[in-house]
RNA sequence: GCCCUCAUCGUCUAGGGGCCCAGGACGCUGGCCUUUCAAGCCGGUAACAGGGGUUCGAAUCCCCUUGGGGGCACCA
């Protein structure tokens, strides 16, 4: 197996999901898994990309046993130190009348695929090129155009393959046309460079995105012309943005490293990635790497395009937080935290705090980048809210404040701080107060956390410690004074 | 325009002739639990694109239509 990514880009969701189909596919059977970088378009390569593609990979476990930076056998893994190779092939092929050099400049082409396109024609290179003869050919070479070298594709007769995954297609090949193997750059085109190395590198099996269905017969086509026996093939669906168009950058997050950033764990990215496109059967959501490496079969593959479903992906991601323990999820959220708390609370972070924090927003998180706004008014000095917050209906500032007032009188008397304690005599100073326990706490919450939506109360003062909260509860008391005042 | 391909709830999917007046999950939603928010539990909502065949019997097989997706570069 292989995954042969470009380096002209950010690997997105389908990319990766590719790439993890392939490396499942042999993990299961026991293969080898290939990483090959296709570095032959140079004018679109991006800087960094190819880091990406590494990181990405390996921020999923992705591990390849040939490639870059472990090796194999079979190298070098970078198409660009590999073109001798191309440029052989290409040369027999054209000695062997598989092939042959066309000089049509791009402007030629341009125009007649335009005129082409008027006449409502399917643009394709008119062979305009096939039928020079070697004089004419090293003619023109003489006169200083760089040729590219051309496929010279059967004119009549069907390419049958079976696709792994669809069964038999046939494609006609008259509505194939002449394409490039070399370009005048001296590099080869995907044709040309994996068909070359898919076989010099032994690879079995090709599992790639649907889009590359329609050029398989051109590949087939160049095996049999070079003599050599094609992979199998398997094309997987396709992963499709909300409007089911082709994965963008409009879509939003598609680059995997930026799931990463938004707070994704990469267990919840390979179990869901699996889900897109294959399961396990009709009623298994949850499995772990090891699970879906032991029963991951092309049997199971779909054929219909998956829309990629974020609302899915947070719930499951959800799901794998609260699995975790307490100290990984820790250290997980340490990052997070420190990167999307307010400038003002200093860094690094008590990793005890944090140990103490972690376990009250496990529950509610979906995403590691939620930590932060859940849970800032831990880290604050204190937490700025308005003051109409603190009121419950039917309960006046006065009450509040009142019976703030007495908590805190409460509260300074006791010696543990803990839930424990804090819970038998919150609810008994309620009844005491003849309030229901929910307009007591509801305010106790507001007045410590500065939200009405928080953790559980007891659990929350403890983690804050009692120095933070009856500080809060003072400030809350000033506040109602204040905001009566104003009225 | 031409070629290829696909077609089950809004989304991800199970289903490969009777077990399906279609199952699971997300979402949405009703209830329970409850100091809020979550989480959890119980329930509900919602689909076989349409039309022809084949068959005793079709979501499942065949054909057509429609719709979606992909491809048609000196990009991968």
């Amino acid at each position: 197996m292989r995954y042969a990514p470009s380096p002209t880009g950010y690997p997105h969701v389908g990319n990766i999901r590719t790439a993890m189909f392939n490396w499942l596919f042999a993990r299961h059977y026991g293969g080898r898994f290939v990483l090959r970088i296709e570095d032959t378009d140079v004018a679109r390569t991006v800087p960094g990309a190819l880091e990406a593609i590494l990181e990405s990979l390996r921020w999923l476990n992705l591990d390849w046993d040939e490639g870059p930076e472990v090796g194999g056998g079979y190298g070098p893994y970078v198409q660009s130190q590999r073109l001798p190779l191309y440029h052989e092939a290409a040369e027999r092929l054209v000695r062997e009348g598989h092939a042959y050099y066309c000089f049509c400049s791009p402007e030629r082409l341009e125009q007649m695929r335009a005129e082409q396109t008027k006449r409502k024609e399917p643009p394709r290179y008119d062979r305009l090129c096939r039928c020079l003869t070697t004089d004419q050919a090293s003619d023109k070479a003489t006169s200083g155009v760089i040729p590219v070298v051309r496929f010279k594709t059967p004119l009549e007769g069907l390419t049958t393959f079976t696709d792994l995954i669809r069964g038999e297609v046939t494609f006609d090949n008259a509505t194939l046309d002449d394409f490039v193997l070399l370009k005048s750059d001296g590099y080869p085109t995907y044709h040309m460079a994996s068909i070359v190395d898919d076989h010099s590198m032994l690879i079995s099996h090709v599992m790639r995105a649907e889009e590359w269905l329609s050029s398989t017969p051109r590949h087939v086509l160049l095996y049999r012309a070079l003599g050599w026996e094609p992979p199998q093939f398997a094309h997987l669906p396709m992963i499709l943005g909300p409007d089911r168009s082709k994965l963008s950058k409009r879509h939003g997050a598609t680059s995997l490293i930026e799931y990463r950033e938004a707070g994704f764990l990469p267990e919840t990215m390979v179990n869901f990635l699996a889900l897109l496109g294959w399961s396990l059967d009709d009623k298994t959501e949850l499995l772990s790497r090891e699970e879906i490496v032991k029963s991951f079969t092309l049997e199971h593959i779909s054929k219909t395009p998956a829309i990629f479903n974020r609302e899915k992906l947070e719930w499951m991601n959800g799901v794998y937080i609260r699995s975790l323990k307490v100290e990984d999820l820790t250290n997980r959220i340490i990052p997070f935290l420190e990167r999307d708390l307010p400038p003002g609370v200093p860094r690094p972070l008590s990793r005890d705090y944090v140990l103490k924090i972690a376990p009250l927003i496990q529950e509610r998180a979906r995403t590691l980048a939620e930590a932060a706004q859940l849970s800032d008014f831990f880290f604050v000095v204190e937490p700025h809210y308005d003051p109409a917050l603190l009121l419950s209906k039917n309960t006046g500032p006065d009450d509040i404040a009142n019976a703030l007032h007495i908590t805190l009188e409460r509260l300074r008397t006791i010696e543990s701080f803990d839930t424990a304690r804090l819970e038998p005599m919150l609810r008994s100073l309620a009844a005491e107060l003849g309030m229901k326990t929910g307009v007591l706490f509801g305010a106790l919450r507001t007045a410590t956390t500065g939200r009405t939506a928080a953790p559980p109360l007891f659990q929350t003062m403890e983690a804050l410690g009692k120095d933070r909260c009856l500080r809060r509860i003072e400030a809350a008391i000033d506040l109602l004074g204040r905001l009566e005042r104003a009225k």
